[in-house]
DNA sequence: GCAAAAGTGTTCCGGATACACCCATGC
DNA sequence: GCATGGGTGTATCCGGAACACTTTTGC
């Protein structure tokens, strides 16, 4: 309901997105990050962010902004929680609605735009960081582990093609465990979610493993069902 | 990243937040909706819903919004998510951080403020409602559905003291199912979350049926953790 | 042949499900 | 005694978990 209201003389009100862009390679799970060049916190890491315009909704916003830098178009994004803190910034009232993206790594050229100065940081390892710009991280963080256990989201971290290995590297760094190499294999071509590849990758074994990639159909049909995709999900908790 | 920014002359932007306040009585899941006495919409139903202030979070603002109108303070709330249609709002430009709040329809009272023409409507039968208000409604039901199946947030409906049959009933209406009294009770018991009494409901048979209340340190142990509450939770989807 | 990763088999156990059955009581 | 909801028992089935085993291939 909108009343009649108006702030304060001098106590404007802004809107801004900010992302939280994981990425994933063999090292582990990743943050992308930039460097601010704009006081207040010139000179700090920070979520990659701007403010909503206003013509466009949140989420067009927050695409907008991951495509200034990433270039990429086709992003899983999700809209996180409201950071609303009076004094998270020091200047000016702004809260700020997070949004996390999952990419494919090696689908991130950089130097898109010499504007920003990004750069991957590893989960475990992050610099100091803007403003709220920590917690938000670890929001994100939890968030992921909690819908990673339940829907098949984990993939938009991984190229095309994948090998079950590959997969289970990834979820072991999600859920910082050690997932049994045969039932993790049994429990996801039980999703049905796989198809295999007659490919196979020679980099990682002698024998070699089959690429797998996923069936779209039914990628789209199950997202938004409870998945079991870990085990001891019991453990997981939120928050 | 707030940049130095300013909406063009004349586009203000709101931030409202809009509660979707349910309730549950022995007919079945309610929300509290109160007529709207200002323009632009006047005379529909809508949301109980306000503006954030300068001064506030966005928690702080929910939790205020919920006590003008219902005089209730421990009242379980939870952000949901923002719309941000650019025209959702025919007048301004606002954007609703929207939160779900569950009561204990027996503990609110009427005419706690005048200035609100309050009723509660049986989720099956809404009224028309202003804006993007039943968006609001049905994305909140989806997400107590899901959030339920999980997490021991039912309770939350109920009073203090309360039967097996009454929390099955519950369960029954969120998730559109009959659940198996024997499957159901064996389940709850075991999740180690409830406190028999020794005394008894006579209203509802002969027999009579043992009252049970939560066991608050259990809850807030197991809160964030991930119980199955629901059979068949395959079933239930999100979204 | 051996190491190393890929992939398979097998056993065990507990929980979900279905459904039949007793129990207490007011009328 | 009988109808009504409260409450218990139990056989079955399936999937998770642990862990041992076989396969393939480069060196």
């Amino acid at each position: 309901m909108s009343e009649t209201y108006r702030y304060p003389h001098g106590d404007r009100l802004l809107v801004a997105i900010d992302c939280i862009i994981f990425g994933y390679d063999e090292t582990g799970l990743k943050v992308l990050l930039v460097k601010r060049h704009i006081e207040p916190g010139k000179g700090q890491w920070a979520l990659m962010g701007g403010l909503l315009n206003a013509q466009e909704t949140l989420d067009e916003a927050a695409r907008r902004i991951l495509i200034i830098l990433t270039g990429m178009h086709d992003v899983y994004l999700e809209e996180l929680k409201v950071f609303s803190e009076v004094d998270r910034d020091p200047v000016e009232r702004t809260i700020s609605v997070t949004y996390f993206a999952l990419i494919n790594i090696h689908n991130y050229e950089h130097q898109i735009s010499t504007d920003y100065e990004a750069r991957w940081f590893s989960i475990s390892h992050l610099p100091e960081l803007l403003f709220d710009h920590a917690h938000m991280i670890t929001y994100a963080k939890n968030k992921l582990k909690y819908k990673a256990a339940l829907h098949p989201i984990g993939f938009e971290l991984l190229p095309e093609k994948f090998t079950l290995t590959q997969l289970r590297n990834l979820y072991d760094s999600i859920f910082e465990t050690e997932l049994d190499k045969g039932n993790f294999r049994r429990m996801i071509l039980a999703s049905g979610l796989l198809i295999q590849l007659w490919e196979k990758d020679k980099s990682a074994s002698k024998k070699g493993a089959y690429f797998y990639q996923l069936d779209e159909k039914k990628y789209k049909e199950k997202f938004n069902s409870f998945l079991n995709l870990t085990p001891n999900s019991k453990t997981i908790s939120w928050q």
